[in-house]
DNA sequence: TTCACTATACGACACGTTGTAAATTTAGTC
DNA sequence: GACTAAATTTACAACGTGTCGTATAGTGAA
């Protein structure tokens, strides 16, 4: 798609001041007060261009959104080449994950964890965070691995979703930790089911 | 607040319908596209009654917030009181989350499982899903419990976004299991982290 | 029943946002 | 330096927002 055709520089520079402007809004008000009037005028382009390369503001959303899988698309690629271990989640390739996240992390934080329409997550999160750390507190000892009952899929929606959260958690206390601790962490806990069959 | 003072059923009325009316908004459409005006003439009311509740959406949004956690905190002290076992989060607990959910669960899919602007919190979630799925097929065992060097609030983390992330997959897919099972199924997974100290 | 109270309905207003259309200017390409 | 495409400018109609008075009708109490 781009052998040939080198893209104008000027459709780059409109994006980039576009995506740049939108992330800086996200910082300063929740996303529904992000208007193409406001997002333009701080983008310092023009409204009616924004219309020339987004349908609207949902649109340009889902381009950003593809364009982060694609940038972490290519980051996992990577370590995937380089170790073949045959562990679930290979250290090398969540330590990159995580260090790219914390390098953009300016545009991650406020992408993942920006609240509103969250909200509900958000407060159904934190009900639940002060349960289990309250738990946390006066529990006692078992262990026991016989997860070979546990449906796959249930599994699955709860690794990823364990991953996913703490990453957000991770970056709206400004992460706290390096993406090779966290990451050493995270493995500790995931290892203990990652024993099915 | 409410012994001596009954709230006017008009009230109470129209703010039912509003509820009612937004969620079934929400079941047909993006919520960006939800205005006042829509909402208004879906609820059977004026335009401008709205404002005599509610500031703008956002507002009613966080008022629904409030009345969900009010409730979910109505079902979790009746099964605290109950029983009391020593575990982290008791199978009581638990199942009854899980069942008040499903009860309500044309409410808690809408509001909890709907999409945009958690879009690329989705997109994220897809792609390590995949991840985890993919691995989940060619992988080995190997059973190890030491967590003892583990942050108490990365655990925090990492288990409550597991349970909210379980929660939210399986509404998305129409609870296909029941609460009792999902509740067996996931405290098998958190067992093997409950083990710290 | 009557009556005061107050929630809701109605019509109207000023204002901002949206999406599109046209003509024009500006910048990149070869 | 001429050709091409992107960005600007101005304009417009449609819609959404938030806030007025004022009129109507449901509510609870005397």
């Amino acid at each position: 798609m781009d052998k040939t055709t080198r893209t104008d520089p000027r459709i780059l520079r409109t994006r980039q001041l576009l995506r740049d402007a939108f992330i800086e809004l996200l910082e300063e008000m929740e996303i529904e007060k992000i208007s193409v009037n406001r997002l333009a005028e701080r983008a310092t382009i023009n409204r009616v261009t924004f219309y020339l390369h987004y349908k609207d503001i949902p649109d340009m959303l889902d381009k950003m959104a593809d364009d982060m899988i694609d940038d972490i698309h290519r980051v996992l690629d990577q370590s995937t080449v380089k170790s073949d271990s045959p562990e679930l989640i290979n250290s090398t390739l969540l330590v990159n994950l995580l260090e790219h996240i914390a390098e953009h992390s300016k545009f991650y934080k406020v992408i993942l964890a920006s609240h509103r329409t969250t909200i509900f997550t958000d407060r159904l999160l934190r009900l639940l965070t002060k349960l289990i750390s309250d738990g946390i507190e006066k529990r006692g000892n078992s262990s026991f691995v016989t997860k070979n009952n546990i449906q796959k899929d249930i599994a699955v929606w709860y690794s990823s979703a364990a991953l996913i959260g703490t990453i957000v958690s991770w970056l709206r206390v400004d992460m706290p930790y390096t993406p090779m601790f966290l990451a050493k962490q995270f493995l500790m806990l995931r290892k203990l089911e990652d024993n099915t069959e």
